[in-house]
DNA sequence: CGGCTTTCTGCGTTTTTGTGCGGGAATTTC
DNA sequence: GAAATTCCCGCACAAAAACGCAGAAAGCCG
C-alpha cells in the first residue's frame, strides 16, 4: 500500500468516526506504529487532523465539544425562551425553577408585560426583580448553595399553596421511558411541587438533554403538556414525545 | 477512550447539566477517581470548569454578583460592620435587614463562622451565599422591588416563627424621643416582626443618622439593646442613647 | 548497468505520557 | 468529635512517542 494511500484511508477514518487509534490503524494497514504516526504527523502538520496521546481526532471534535462562546449553547437557549415567552400572557400567575435556560427567558420577557412569577431560584429573581412590570414572589426556605435555590419542607409548602397558570422547568435530562429526571434530591422535591401546582407543564431544555437520563424521577412524560427545544417543531427527534402525547415547540 | 475524548466529554456533561459528580464519572466512562480528578483539574486550569469538593461546576451558572462600589461611606460602614460582627459567635441564629451597613458587614464575615444567617434581603442574601460555612435562610413573599427584599404578611408570618440570637437592623433614623423611625411601610412592618423574634436587637447605622427622625416608626429605644456606629463608645453624641439604657459601641 | 541520492520503512533504545494504587492529609457530614 | 469521603503526592508500570540508525526500494544520471 502507498503512503499517499494509507494517508487518504486514515483520513477517512478519522471523518468517518471521529477519532481513530494508531494501534488499529496499524493492524488495518499491516505497518508499524513508527510509520503510522509519521503519518499521523503529517496529516496534522497540514491541519487535516488533531493528533492525540494514542490516535488522531477529527478537527471538527474541538468545535463541537469546545464551544467558543461564553455561555454553552446560548443561542439556542434564546430559541427556547422565545418560544416559553409566547405561552405568557398578561395577567398570569407562572411558577419557574431555575437553570440558565429560564435565565435566558426572565432576560427575554418583554416590558410591557404584566404577570406574576414566582420562584425560589435567587438568579432568576434577580432577573425578575429588573422588570419594570411583574410582580415576584419569592419562595422562602434555606438556600441550597450550590443550585442557589431555596429548599426545603416549607418552600414545598409555600408552593403546594399557590395554582399557577403555567409552570416553566429547566429540564436537565428527560427521555421517553423516565421521562423528566434530574440529580438533586431537594431541586427534584421542588419540581414535584411546582409540577402539582400548576394548571399546565412546559419543560424547558436544549435537544441534548432530550433522551438523557439523570438518577432521581422528577415526573412521567404524561404530567408535562409541554417540551420545548430549540428545534422545530417536526424534528424527528422530539416525534416520540408528541406520540407520547407532549406537546412539543 | 482517549484521553482528549474523555475531557471532551467531561466539558460536555458539565456545560449540559451544570454539575459533574467525580464519582458518576469514573462509573460512566470506566476509569479510576484519580483519573478523572487529573482530567478536572487540566480543565480547571484552562478555567473550563470550576473544580469543587466531590465534582466540578460550570463556569457560566456561578457568579452571581451585586455591584456595591461606591457606598456611601463605605469606610464607616466597615468600622461599623466590624464592631457588629465581634457580637456573633458559632452557632448563632440571626435575623438581618437590609441596607448597604447589613451587606458590608456580610462581606467581612469571617470564613471560618459558623452561623445560620435568616433574612428577606436579596442583596444580603448573595452575600451569605458566598460564605463558605454560613446557612442561609430566606425569607418569602412578594418582592419589593426599590427596597430589594421580600414584604408582606406571608414574610412577617414567617419571621414570627422563628427566635433568632441576634438581630441586625441598618437604621435609617434613630433618635431620643421618637427611637427608630423609617420610610416605608412595608419595611417597618418587617423590622417590627424582625425585633419581636429576637432575644437581642442591634441597630448599625452611620453616625449622621443619629437623631434624625423619618416618618414611620419601628421601636423604641427600649425596645433595642445596642447601637452601632462608626464612632468611639465614648463619643458626647451618643451619651443620650447611654442613658436612656441603650448599649453603644 | 553501476553508482549515487532520496524516500520510505522497520527496529532498538530512551523519553514522555497516561493510568492505577497505596497511604496519609484534608474535607465533608453526621 | 468521629466516620466516611475525597484529595493529594509519590511511585510503579505500561503504553506510546521520539530519536537515531540502517536497510530496502525507487529515482536519477551518465
Amino acid at each position: 500500500m502507498l503512503k499517499k494511500e494509507r494517508q487518504a484511508y486514515i483520513l477517512h477514518q478519522v471523518n468517518l468516526h471521529n477519532k481513530v487509534l494508531s494501534s488499529s490503524l496499524c493492524l488495518e494497514v499491516r505497518v508499524s506504529e513508527d510509520t503510522i504516526r509519521r503519518d499521523l504527523q503529517e496529516l496534522a502538520d497540514e491541519g487535516k487532523i488533531i493528533k492525540v496521546h494514542g490516535g488522531a481526532l477529527s478537527p471538527s471534535f474541538n468545535q463541537v465539544y469546545f464551544p467558543t462562546n461564553g455561555v454553552y449553547s446560548q443561542q439556542n437557549k434564546k430559541t427556547i425562551a422565545s418560544k416559553a415567552i409566547d405561552l405568557i400572557s398578561n395577567g398570569m400567575f407562572i411558577l419557574t425553577s431555575g437553570g440558565t435556560t429560564i435565565i435566558e427567558m426572565a432576560r427575554m420577557l418583554p416590558p410591557q408585560l404584566k404577570a406574576t412569577f414566582i420562584s425560589g431560584s435567587i438568579p432568576a429573581i434577580l432577573e425578575y426583580m429588573h422588570h419594570p412590570n411583574i410582580e415576584v414572589i419569592m419562595i422562602g426556605d434555606r438556600i441550597s448553595k450550590n443550585s442557589k435555590i431555596t429548599v426545603g419542607a416549607q418552600a414545598i409548602a409555600r408552593i403546594k399553596e399557590v395554582k399557577a397558570d403555567i409552570c416553566f422547568l429547566g429540564t436537565n435530562a428527560i427521555d421517553i421511558e423516565n421521562g423528566v429526571t434530574d440529580n438533586d434530591w431537594e431541586v427534584v422535591e421542588l419540581k414535584k411541587a411546582m409540577i402539582s401546582s400548576s394548571k399546565k407543564v412546559v419543560c424547558l431544555g436544549i435537544s441534548e438533554k432530550v433522551n438523557s437520563v439523570q438518577p432521581l424521577r422528577v415526573c412521567g412524560l404524561n404530567d408535562i403538556d409541554m417540551l420545548i427545544t430549540e428545534l422545530p417543531a417536526n424534528d424527528p427527534l422530539l416525534k416520540p414525545y408528541l406520540d407520547a402525547g407532549v406537546l412539543v415547540a
